[in-house]
This record gives structure tokens, C-alpha cells and sequence, in this order.
DNA sequence: CTACTCCTTAAAGCGCGCTCCAAGTCAAGA
DNA sequence: TCTTGACTTGGAGCGCGCTTTAAGGAGTAG
């Protein structure tokens, strides 16, 4: 029976969540049941947003709801649960590690792909080839295979 | 009525994908149909193998299969497509940077939690807390916040 | 009192990307 | 001949993470 704090409609702006979200995580045990005001109304705590940026942090990077629920619930248990919470921590840390190896790749990738289609479209006399590249006077003869 | 290429199994193990996959994939178009051996097995191309290390790459960094069949289909109609195929590729390499980002962002902010569970650990006397640090004879004081 | 807004709940629905199933064909080997 | 194994097809099923629906209550303005 609380009557400060923040209502969900305004803590969904803060966190960059819907209204229905912030309720399923509530359902599925991502956040303790949430304080009420008096006609039945959540109101969110400063510590339920702090909570609730980590699980949007964790969830933008892909951990899934079942690791985030087994996190949640270690957390309940106290500071003895330390070397648990670690150890998920710890292997999300090394999947986004590998996450943004793949990524680099792609990017890679794609630039070379880029900047082959640049060269089609320069053959083809397309318009927005050269679009990036203010001034053609000269090319520095980029050597690019495949 | 081809002899040569791939089987489906191989052409799975080399991609990385289950030949389930590389069915769906030919059946909702991301893959023109594949060449068949007299008995009607699918035999894969090196031009398919590259092309699916491609597709990989792109579902692999979460570019929608919606995307993938609209660039394949833009492929197959030759090189007056460059424009609108380099666009999707350009679009997609944005939302890989912004991927990594977060995900840069995710990773440090997992360093800075893991540290501190370190520290509890410290206090509370468990087992693992030192795990990285071989030797223990001094600390250099290390000041980390929250 | 009415209308409106904001909230509540339980339950159903959905989009994505596979993944699996059932039934059948074909070829090689014991 | 029978079995085994790799393939074929169309279609159903599934796990995830929301998202929407339906029905209703509480508070405020006119």
C-alpha cells in the first residue's frame, strides 16, 4: 500500500519497455511482485528500475528468460548465492564475447560486399555510386579480390 | 539430372546448418531450387556453398529471413538490382554496429558486476573467488564502485 | 450520472525460425 | 529377398518472448 513511486506506465517509458512487459516479467518471476498503491496500482521502487535496466541489458544482448529467472531467483537467496550468479554471469560475458567476434565478421563482410556492388554500379554508370566519396578526381586503386 | 556436388548431408555439415534447414530455406525461396541427382537427391553447387555461407553469415548477425528472401530475390534478377541489394547490405551492416555497441556496452557492465561478486566472495571466505589470480601476496588496492 | 483514462486480471494469440513427423522412394549389401 | 540407410515430400508442431484481447474496477472532469 504504497503511494509514492513510479507508476508502470512511466516506468515503462524509463526502461524502454511496454506496460505488457514489465507485467509478464512480473508473471514469470524477473521482478518480485511489485508494490501497490491503495486502488490496487503498481508503483515501481528506484531499486525495481535499477533491476529492471540490468534485465533489459541482459535481454538486448540475448541472455534468455530462463537464465534471467534462474539469476532472479539465486539473487533472492542472499549474498551466499555469490559464486551461482557469477558463473552466469560470467558465461553470458563469454557468449556476447563470441557474439561480437561473429558480428565483426559480418561487418567485414559486408563492406567488401559493399564496395563490390560500388564498383558494379560505377561499371553500370547507376546513379549513388559514389556517394560516399566527395571529390573523384583520383582513385587511390583499392585492391579488393573477389 | 546432376552426378556431381554435394548431399545435402555434406553440404549441412560444411554450413554449419541441419539439412532441415537447408530445405525450409530452399522452400521459402532463399535458395533457387537445387540441382537433383538421377535418383532425385539434391546435389549442392560450390556457387550454392557460397551463397549459403553468406545466408549463414546474415541469420547468424539476426538479418530476418524476410530481408534474406527479399535480397535474393533482387539477386536473381541481375545486376540492375546493385542499388537496392547494396542498400540492404548497407542497412543491415548499420544495425550490426549498433549490435555491437550494446553488446560492448553489456560487456563491461558484466566486468564491473563480476568484480564485485569477487569482492563479496572475498568477504564471505568462498571457495573460487581468487580463481584468476594465481598468486595472493599483495593486493594493489583495487577501487571499484557499487 | 456519464464519459474518460488508467489501471487490473487471466487467457489466448502471434511471428519467427526452425524442427520434427509420417509415409514413401531408391540403391546397396547380406 | 529382406534389411538398412539416405534421401524425398507435405504438413504439423514447437519454443521463445512477448502482445493482444476481453472484461472489469477505480478515480476524475463535466
Amino acid at each position: 500500500m504504497r503511494n509514492t513511486g513510479y507508476t508502470i506506465r512511466s516506468m515503462a517509458e524509463r526502461c524502454g519497455m511496454t506496460t505488457h512487459t514489465l507485467r509478464y516479467y512480473e508473471r514469470v518471476g524477473l521482478i518480485q511482485p511489485v508494490g501497490r498503491a491503495r486502488n490496487g496500482h503498481r508503483r515501481y521502487s528506484e531499486a525495481d528500475e535499477a533491476w529492471l535496466h540490468f534485465l533489459h541489458c541482459m535481454r538486448a544482448t540475448n541472455l534468455p528468460i530462463r537464465d534471467l529467472q534462474r539469476y532472479a531467483s539465486l539473487r533472492e537467496l542472499g549474498e551466499a548465492t555469490s559464486l551461482d550468479r557469477r558463473k552466469i554471469l560470467e558465461d553470458h560475458q563469454a557468449v556476447i564475447a563470441s557474439q561480437i567476434h561473429e558480428l565483426e565478421k559480418a561487418h567485414a563482410l559486408l563492406t567488401h560486399k559493399i564496395s563490390n556492388y560500388r564498383k558494379i554500379e560505377e561499371r553500370l554508370g547507376l546513379a549513388g555510386a559514389a556517394e560516399p566519396a566527395e571529390q573523384m578526381e583520383e582513385q587511390p586503386a583499392v585492391a579488393v579480390s573477389a
